[in-house]
DNA sequence: TGTATTGGTGTCTTATTGACACCAACCAAT
DNA sequence: ATTGGTTGGTGTCAATAAGACACCAATACA
């Protein structure tokens, strides 16, 4: 049974997540077509007969931003009746992880980065999709090293803690904060690179992968 | 673009969750067509496309093993080219906890509970959606009352205490457990009910979902 | 030279976690 | 009636983790 019924089409959707000047920011596309024609949406578009749902997400973000070897895992599956005005259109959303200072260009002129607090008014249910990304991202923070994701493979403690306060909404005392991080050995201190500035330097870091790879095989649990 | 490409269809696939004798079980029907005919599958089925995806969940449960009204929640979408042997199928996957012992008859003739731990051979991918259902489970469990689904309404400490160590593999001591979810005050004591048998008879207790939807509005966390 | 800015450090108090052993209440068998 | 088997129910103490808290250092720039 069912493979006479009409069909509904399959897309993805990615939530593009960067971090910058202290800001939460999501990656928006501006539509150039109706439906919608003009709002601004998430990078997207139809899922191929012969690629997996996860090459789709892959293929969609390269195109529609450049944007390529990015952390990207599968959010949700939206599938409300009506959530296209043209036809049946059931959505598997993605969220992504982006370096943006290694990603300045967004390639695509029509693509432009906001702050998750105030994004535009959004196509389709893209505002809820966009909603469940943001709430993943900061359940998921907490217990499993992907912060990392967000900031430059060289990094500062401070932008590490700025990071923090900046996805869970909150503030963290400095000195607790670094004790703790520091205290899980995941962070190796990049002996002699400073971060220069109108103040004093700061030591640089940089997230240890394979450690916390092997620790984790061995039942080793990050948490915030 | 996209509209008039050959299109996947959209499945839908249920781990239902089961509790009983101290064990972890899982839901499966035996398939009656080909392909994978006589080999154990999820309860599922197609989208209609006039239906949400979780209408759809809800719907294929009732019709293929007379659950209604249990726990269901969306798990993982799943989309490999080849995952369905006739064409593209895209499945999502969703877990179901049902509180076994009030349904006990599974309806069909067809469908039989197994430990989880070990399933037969099972048809398509099912046997990588269970373990995702699984691993999902163990992790949700701990850090929302969703135990409670896979018990009946009225419960001793000790059933509460062997389920989760039943899910989470590992043995919990009696005192601590108890201090620890009593001190919670999720659990309302009926005085007066006990549950008797060869032994000690032992109170029974029942979860205050009202309550923890209250707390969890004020910031609580549920844990462990 | 001094002022503004961010970087970096340790202690102490309090709260949480985890280890641990015995008696109670019931049923069943003798 | 007594005994043995089985599960129910309870509190303390030690170790560990969490959280509050303030000052000096190094640089750029005026």
């Amino acid at each position: 049974m069912g493979f006479n019924y009409p069909r509904a089409a399959i897309t993805v959707d990615c939530v593009v997540f960067g971090f910058d000047e202290g800001e939460l920011k999501v990656l928006l596309i501006q539509r150039g077509i109706a439906p919608f024609k003009g709002k601004w949406a998430l990078p997207g578009g139809f899922v191929r007969t012969d690629e997996t749902i996860d090459q789709a997400a892959g293929r969609e973000l390269l195109e529609e931003t450049g944007l390529t070897n990015v952390f990207l895992e599968q959010l949700y599956t939206f599938g409300a009746v009506d959530r296209d005005p043209r036809e049946r259109v059931v959505s598997v959303a993605y969220y992504a992880l982006v370096k943006l200072c290694e990603h300045p260009a967004t390639g695509a002129s029509d693509a432009a980065w906001f702050p998750v607090a105030k994004p535009p008014t959004l196509a389709f249910d893209h505002a809820e999709i966009l909603k469940t990304g943001l709430s993943r991202l900061r359940g998921k923070v907490r217990y499993e090293p992907i912060g990392f994701e967000l900031l430059p493979e060289k990094f500062t403690l401070s932008q590490l803690q700025h990071l923090y306060e900046s996805v869970l909404q909150t503030t963290l005392d400095k000195r607790n904060f670094r004790k703790r991080i520091l205290s899980m050995e995941l962070l190796v201190s990049l002996e002699g690179e400073l971060c220069s500035g109108a103040h004093r330097p700061a030591q640089l870091f940089r997230f240890d992968a394979e450690k916390y790879a092997a620790l984790k095989e061995a039942g080793f649990n990050f948490e915030l």
